[in-house]
RNA sequence: AGGCACGUAGCUCAGGGGGAGAGCGCUACCCUGACACGGUAGAAGUCGCGAGUUCAAAUCUCGCCGUGCCUACCA
């Protein structure tokens, strides 16, 4: 046994750990911040700290190291840019749960304390994900791993905001936001998740201040009517109008408010008008402002009836929104309650129900950055693939709304600005200023509020580089090949990376995007946990091996459509990675004491099998660069899944079987290895193994990495080696062509062996008749070949001539194959065969001759398309000749027995 | 309400104007000295429906039906 002889089994557990300990060791992920290759960066969407590897991240992190594996193998200088994000609200609740269960809460504890825990629970728990990415294989540069609250990303977090503040692109000011009642803080229009809801339209009538009757309002929100501040209707609505029409008395409140007129009131829905909640409703206050409304708070922070509400104070908003509907109802007032449908915004961390809420914020004034991002994309500075979502990023782009920035919880950047007590000025500065600028007041309050996560995550391409000092790490990689992630947090993330990347930079942040689709269950669903329909990343590592799981993946990532994953599927592509290892042991058992320098470097006797193989191999190659070049993964994988198993195991290892095993007796006659064509052949097929190895790493790493590691004449890492390119000489249509005959009449034979039973094991006769004196010689040539593959004790290659008694035919070309059957042939069995066959032809030349008559399509189709279809049809009329004929005798022997 | 995708073999999906493809599953035979996580052979589809463009449509255009997703301030 030699060293290099492979387990029988592949275990990749092992094998995984040894090799990624290695590769980390050696230093093979490290970029270079000065080098003479060409650049290629990428930086990691940071998952949260939080966070446990899900699917979402080893199908976007299985995507970058693939691309990042391939352009180094290619030579270029690769950063990966590795890090967390410390995700604000999910990790302040994880710790707040954390403390609950120690009987505390953050309030207790104050805010530095919790800051102080929420440090200690990132430092124990925070690095999880990033172990876990390393099970998955990925190739960061783990020495440059950042943190969004690192010292620098602060500084750079500080100084965008002081920079914008400056410019007039952040201000200060009271409007409605979205407010979560549970995590007591304010949200941005895209961390509200819309869910359609089955409520009630409450129709409540206002009585007028002055004259009898009154004026109906529609509302889904019956409780803050108790904060309205008018009822409006449209000017044009002739329905309303008359002396009366000035003020009504607001129910429950007894308040008298006025009845105005705006045109942004719908006419046609529910009675036409509308009660207008300033504090409580954007549209209303934005109303409220027309008409120099008072907006009237009557929700607190915690989602409480406060003071303002009367009777109802300390009630929670939706306890309250029965009470009032009841009270309405007893005073008569309620006219009609009907069932309806409505979009209601929930907070996306924890589904509490968002509450439009009236107070102080912090918002960039997005506008004038995003224009800039718009251009960039049109311009095609920067690429959106696959392109359907250059559309979407436009829509939203052109429809954005100023940001919320400020967020009221503790764990996240604090926003530097602080006020003075003394004579009110507002500073916003990268430190805490001594005095106040104004009044020389040293009462100095900084701001509460701390910065929305994706405000950091905005910076990431560039804080992760240094900026804003300017280190040379920013000039060899900035701008980033590719960001690639999931359209999930196309907004969130890419378009303000965007923005802030031309604003700060001067650059796009990317020169491509690609946007990845979702991983699903096996029925299309979104993977969640409440669902239970998770498929853990781990298990599926542990079970399948992490190959097995990233070329699943890869296989399934086809642009613009989601993956539906089940383990069977990745379970398929394990008995690839199994089908690999074994033609490796396979190979490696012949190539043991083999060295590249014997090898037939310039050998002149190529088999065609040899120069087949190899300019097959030649064609996998384009289509793997081009196909990753392009961002198509699925066709990638699938050009190599079809070649390994299905070119290079069926075809290539069978045909040269029997010259390795040396069982076959060579045409000088000797049986000996030392044959020319014996050497030549193991060296095609170490060749062969040693490209397919280097093409198919950067998908699956570590399998790839233990065979080139017992292959022999291979040096160093296989991360080090180059990846294979395209070679003319190899490109042989010619071996090709030849081959598809071989393979056609090998097939053409086993068709007959399997369709006649006949028993595998069995050695028969056959014999191939064909008119072209070429293709006889090619037959003649490869005899062995065939005799081999076919199980045959004997073959007869002639030109057309009788045929041979008792036998089944199938046709090929200009072949008539024929399988000798004495004693074991079934006549009948054999008609139905070429019956069959025969009706199938038939139906596809009735096809070709209603075309061939079709005068238009002979004048107007390019030439050699007619050609093509005219040659087509005569050798479907020939090949049904000659089945016909030989059916023909089959019959009359049928009848004979 | 608007937008975007997707309806191809039992299942999951490639393909994308001139010959219907793959994997899994299924059927039959086979443990042949890399592999039963294997081999050989086989069955299986009106390419959602209807029009249009074209000599030619699964493929392009329009409409319809169905499914999914995203965005939206009609109370």
């Amino acid at each position: 046994m030699s060293l290099h002889l492979l387990e029988k089994g592949y275990e990749p557990k092992e094998v995984e750990r040894r090799w990624y300990a290695y590769w980390e060791k050696e230093g093979l992920f490290a970029a270079e911040d000065v080098s003479d290759k060409e650049p290629f960066s990428i930086v990691i969407p940071p998952p949260n700290v939080t966070g446990v590897l899900h699917m979402g991240h080893a199908h976007n992190n299985t995507l970058q190291d693939i691309l990042c594996r391939y352009r180094r193998m290619q030579g270029y200088n690769v950063l990966w840019m590795p890090g967390t994000d410390h995700a604000g609200i999910a990790t302040q609740n994880v710790v707040e749960k954390g403390l609950a269960r120690e009987g505390k809460n953050r309030h207790s504890l104050g805010r530095e304390e919790f800051v102080k825990r929420a440090w200690q629970w990132r430092e124990e728990y925070g690095g999880l994900i990033i172990e876990q990415l390393k099970r998955l294989g990925a190739s960061c540069d783990w020495d440059r791993e950042r943190f969004t609250m690192d010292e620098g990303l602060s500084k750079a977090v500080r100084t965008v905001f002081v920079k914008l503040y400056e410019q007039g692109l952040i201000y200060r000011g009271d409007y409605i936001i979205n407010w979560c009642p549970r995590c007591r803080t304010a949200l941005s229009d895209l961390e509200v998740e819309h869910e359609d809801h089955n409520g009630h339209l409450y129709y409540i009538r206002y009585p007028f201040e002055k004259g009898k009757g009154g004026i109906v309002v529609a509302t889904t929100r019956p409780e803050t009517m108790l904060g309205d501040a008018a009822v409006a209707v449209n000017p044009n609505d002739k329905r309303y109008g008359g002396p009366e029409w000035k003020t009504v008395i607001l129910p429950l409140m007894n308040r008298r408010i006025p009845i105005i007129f705006d045109e942004y009131v719908d006419m046609r829905f529910g009675t036409g008008a509308l009660k207008i909640t300033p504090a409580h409703d954007p549209h209303d206050f934005e109303i409220g402002l027309r008409h120099n409304l008072e907006p009237i708070k009557v929700i607190d922070e915690d989602g409480r009836m406060n003071e303002q509400a009367g009777r109802f104070q300390g009630k929670d908003r939706f306890e309250c929104r029965e009470e009032v509907v009841e009270a309405l109802s007893e005073e008569g007032l309620l006219e009609k309650v009907e069932p309806y449908q409505h979009s209601v915004g929930h907070c996306y961390r924890c589904k509490t129900t968002i509450e439009p809420y009236l107070s102080r914020q912090w918002f960039v004034k997005v506008k004038p950055l995003a224009e800039k991002a718009v251009v960039a994309v049109k311009t095609g500075a920067t690429r959106i693939i696959p392109d359907t979502w250059t559309k979407t990023y436009f829509e939203w782009m052109n429809n954005i709304k100023d940001w919320c920035i400020s967020r009221q919880i503790w764990w996240g950047h604090r926003i530097p600005a602080w006020t003075c007590e003394n004579c009110g000025e507002l500073i916003v500065a990268m430190e805490r200023p001594t005095v106040c600028p104004a009044c020389e007041g040293s009462a100095l309050v900084q701001e509460t509020d701390v910065l929305d996560t994706w405000f950091s995550s905005a910076l990431w391409p560039f804080s992760t580089m240094g900026w804003p000092d300017d280190p040379q790490t920013l000039k060899t990689f900035y701008p980033t090949s590719v960001l690639v992630t999931g359209f999930d947090i196309l907004f969130f993330w890419v378009a303000r990376m965007m923005m802030m990347g031309l604003h700060f930079m001067k650059e796009v942040p990317f020169r491509d995007v690609y946007i990845h689709a979702l991983v699903r269950d096996a029925e299309g669903k979104k993977m969640s946990k409440s669902t239970g329909n998770v498929i853990d990343p781990l298990y599926v590592i542990d079970e399948f091996g992490t190959d097995a799981f990233r070329f699943t993946l890869a296989a399934f990532a086809a642009q613009g459509r989601d993956i539906k994953l089940s383990e069977k599927r990745i379970q398929g592509y394990r008995h690839f990675i199994n089908k690999l290892w074994n033609a490796s042991r396979f190979s490696l058992m012949h190539l043991s004491d083999f060295e590249p320098d014997e090898s037939g470097q310039d050998a002149q006797d190529f088999s065609l099998a040899d120069r087949w193989i190899l300019s097959r191999l030649n064609g996998v190659v384009e289509t793997v660069t081009k196909s990753l070049d392009e961002y198509r993964f699925n066709e990638a994988a699938s050009a190599l899944y079809q070649f390994v198993w299905h070119e290079l195991c069926d075809w290539y290892l069978e045909i040269i079987k029997p010259l390795l095993y040396g069982t076959v007796t060579l045409s000088d006659g000797t049986t000996k290895m030392s044959s020319p064509r014996y050497v030549t052949t193991r060296f095609v097929l170490w060749s062969a193994l040693n490209e397919t190895l280097r093409l198919l790493h950067p998908f699956i790493p570590f399998v790839t990495e233990e065979i080139w590691d017992k292959l022999p004449g291979t040096e160093g890492s296989i991360m080090k080696a180059e990846f294979p390119t395209t070679s003319d000489a190899r490109d042989d249509r010619e071996a090709e062509e030849a081959m598809e005959v071989l393979t056609g009449v090998v097939s053409g034979i086993r068709n007959i062996r399997g369709e006649m039973n006949v028993m595998p094991s069995l050695f028969v006769g056959a014999a191939v008749q064909s008119p072209d004196k070429g293709e006889r010689e090619l037959l003649e040539r490869h005899r062995d070949m065939i005799v081999n593959l076919c199980r045959l004790k004997s073959l007869q290659v002639t030109p057309p001539d009788k045929r041979p008694a008792s036998s089944a035919t199938s046709v090929f070309g200009n072949c008539t194959i024929f399988v000798s059957l004495k004693g074991v042939i079934d006549f009948e069995l054999e008609q139905g065969r070429l019956n069959k066959e025969i009706a199938k032809i038939t139906k596809e030349l009735d096809g070709i001759g209603k075309k061939l008559s079709n005068k238009d399509f002979l004048q107007k189709a390019p030439q050699e398309v007619v050609e093509k279809v005219r040659e087509k049809g005569e050798g479907l009329a020939e090949k049904r000749n000659r089945l016909e004929e030989n059916l023909g005798k089959v019959s009359q022997l049928a009848g004979n027995s």
